[in-house]
DNA sequence: ATCGATTTGTCCGTATGTATT
DNA sequence: AAATACATACGGACAAATCGA
């Protein structure tokens, strides 16, 4: 399989290999693939080669390794779930109308003085106090994104407590403070994980994210500032432009 | 440096270590750093450690390798360009609105068969004949994204003779068929470049990318699907939601 | 619940190739 | 041409997670 002559990387030819034994379906979604051993006496190579061509592949999503358990085809996550973002958002109907299940749940709240990037966002001095919140959020049980929101204390005093009664972020703006915020602006970044995203997303940190930051405003007030990173491999954020004809396909 | 005791990873310490020389500034962007043989006689480790800590860097971005000559800071790409998306945009105003100079290139047009993406989302039948089209489009002399565009000939017979002479696609469609192209709809998605697109963006293949897939549309007609691929180091895609108070930050 | 087998993760060592200076 | 620096490839050893008997 492997030719030692022609002068191309050994672990390139044997990722080459695999490839092809994924996209002829030889090897299919979510299988497991011969051990980094197993592969080794089969091509005649080091472990250490072996490992060379699956880390590879694992960078580029094609694969997926398990300590312990082994190395498995990526599952295709293509349209796994389109978002939908539009000025006012509803993690929790949107995902139900596509017909799959949310999942909220609050990491922590805190008070602290705003942070640098928090403080410009919401126009305020730096050090003011805000309430930092993080929120991870499911799809049928996967974690899905996970963000880290900032909003002034000195708009929402009791933030804090009610967020820890409520069930959604909407209900306590809508019913508590009687409020529709809608978001103001959007930035959309690709880039990595920090290690501590790459846990609770439950993705290897090779895998890339998609950040989306956001202000929310209701009545002329910047409410919150939202730092979010959702799973590269599973999110596709979509806008609609324009509401009139033609209705857009997808 | 490296605590040999705590059970934390030495390449991932070192990789730490390496991190905050960088974010202290100590070692500066471009600069670059001690060689692994050096780092593994200062660190008493491996050269294979160190090389673990430095690939992991450079999958994250942080470092860049150049065989031959040495491993050097990536150049920090922190709001590089922040690229505002609007229902009718053109690249070229956008970019010298920042301040920045635009070029772009057309790599080839060619006409096709619709593939399955393209028909879909211009509701075409599949197979019909398209122009093919892909624009590589600079910042500053960086390759900045990439695009490839799809419209119908049934719309736009001569369009290929028409890009062959203009200056730029909004010129075309402005002057030559007096439409005013709007976009319909928007995707965003993380990935990783295919390799043909590594080698036009002028990134290693490691480095994530932001793909943002658009519809075009005028009096009512779908008249382009573009899949535009922008480096994930340099890139920062914005939206403004509403044209109201307050003025958005940044 | 324990133990052993399997599998990936980390770490060290050596040698040689290739690109740059 | 020589020295330097990263790339590839081989070897061995033990750790840590998983799974099934």
């Amino acid at each position: 399989m492997i030719n030692k002559e022609i002068g191309i990387p050994y672990y390139l030819q044997l990722a080459s290999l695999i490839e092809e034994k994924i996209n002829s379906r030889l090897w299919s979604e979510g299988e497991k693939i011969p051990s980094e051993i197993e592969m080794s006496r089969m091509c005649h190579l080091n472990r250490h080669t072996v490992r060379q061509a699956v880390d590879y592949l694992c960078v580029r999503g094609a694969l997926l390794k398990v300590k312990g358990r082994g190395t498995f085809v990526a599952k295709s996550t293509v349209d796994f779930l389109e978002y939908k973002l539009s000025p006012e958002n509803r993690f929790t109907d949107n995902v139900r109308q596509a017909g799959k299940r949310p999942d909220n749940r609050m990491l922590f709240c805190e008070q602290t003085p705003a942070p640098g990037h928090a403080s410009r966002a919401l126009m305020m001095a730096p050090g003011e106090p805000v309430f930092h919140f993080r929120i991870l959020r499911k799809v049928d049980g996967k974690p899905f994104l996970l963000s880290d929101n900032y909003s002034p204390v000195k708009l929402l005093p009791d933030l804090d407590q009610q967020l820890s009664s409520a069930a959604s972020l909407f209900e306590v703006y809508h019913k508590h403070y009687q409020m529709q915020p809608r978001r103001r602006k959007s930035t959309f970044k690709a880039g990595f994980p920090r290690e501590d995203e790459a846990r609770l997303l439950q993705i290897n940190p090779g895998t890339p994210v998609l950040r989306v930051d956001n202000t929310l405003v209701a009545s002329g007030l910047l409410l919150q500032y939202t730092q979010a990173c959702y799973r590269g491999d599973l999110a596709v954020l979509s806008i609609e432009w324009e509401e009139d004809y033609p209705p857009a396909p997808g």
